[in-house]
DNA sequence: TTTTTATGTGCAACTCAGTTGCGAAAAGAG
DNA sequence: CTCTTTTCGCAACTGAGTTGCACATAAAAA
């Protein structure tokens, strides 16, 4: 879990110039451990019961999307969904895809979708958010699982 | 405001096959009347204080979706943003603009973007969502007005 | 190491979009 | 006009996220 540096909970901390305390590093690791992006309520489960309070998640969270650690990746279901910065680059444009089936949430980083340079219709676009909503690889093999 | 049949209030209750009150005329003709997607607050304000309570109009938009008039544009500041569903067909993939100067949100039908139609590193896309983010003409026009 | 200080944390209470249950009202059928 | 079904309004609730404040602690200074 600590193999590439800039997947080590402590050594992201310390270059965004955050302080490192338990809860952090707690919140950091949840990211890191998950496949996709993840709510307040899913790293405090994650973490288990003796972790920070959830006001304290928020916080960190916040705190992180500041530094640039961390983004808001995607609203579902009322509640904000949490993403690591560095799993793909800050404007480049990368998809989330959920599966309709098993309802699992991943990024597609290694898929780049273009955004327009030049305006469209006047308008001067800036940042792309893309959603794409399907089937997963594994539950087109396995169809009725899950 | 009632120029073409499939932009009149009561036509659109009727080839839906919904009771025409005055409270669905009223949130129809505030979806009408905007050129972007509405939340419950800005049809009942929009509507005015003798309008119906929100609870309805949540009940109405709720109804409006599941026939098909109205759909789900997306979701900002924890509140859904609804838009008639004639504005651009169903399956087909159009961008939503929101300028980042002016706050204002519109969707641009006559973008298309393509969908993949093969799967994607094995996912299999069935809907696209695309948000942009960026300058509106008007904006761009007086970058310090509004 | 100890002290100091700025920052982070926990708790309780709050906000606000959206939901639910239920009795009253009104639309459409006969 | 009457009956049945659907819709509406009200009040209370839910749940994600926020705020204020006292306490705890990491990092800086002594």
């Amino acid at each position: 879990m600590t193999a590439r540096p800039e997947h080590d909970a402590v050594t992201i901390l310390q270059s965004a110039r955050l302080r490192r305390t338990a809860p952090r590093i707690a919140v950091l690791e949840s990211l890191l451990a998950s496949d996709g992006p993840l709510t307040q309520e899913q790293i405090t489960a994650h973490i288990g019961p003796r972790g920070p309070n959830r006001v304290t998640v928020y916080r960190i969270l916040e705190s992180f999307v500041a530094a640039g650690v961390v983004r808001q990746a995607f609203l579902r279901d009322r509640a904000q969904h949490y993403e690591l910065a560095h799993c793909c680059p800050r404007h480049r444009v990368h998809p989330h895809f959920t599966c309709t089936q098993c309802g699992k949430t991943c990024c597609l980083p290694e898929v780049d979708l273009p955004m327009p340079a030049a305006p469209v219709n006047g308008f001067l676009v800036s940042r792309q958010r893309v959603e794409w909503e399907g089937l997963c690889p594994s539950c087109r093999q396995s169809p009725a699982a899950d």
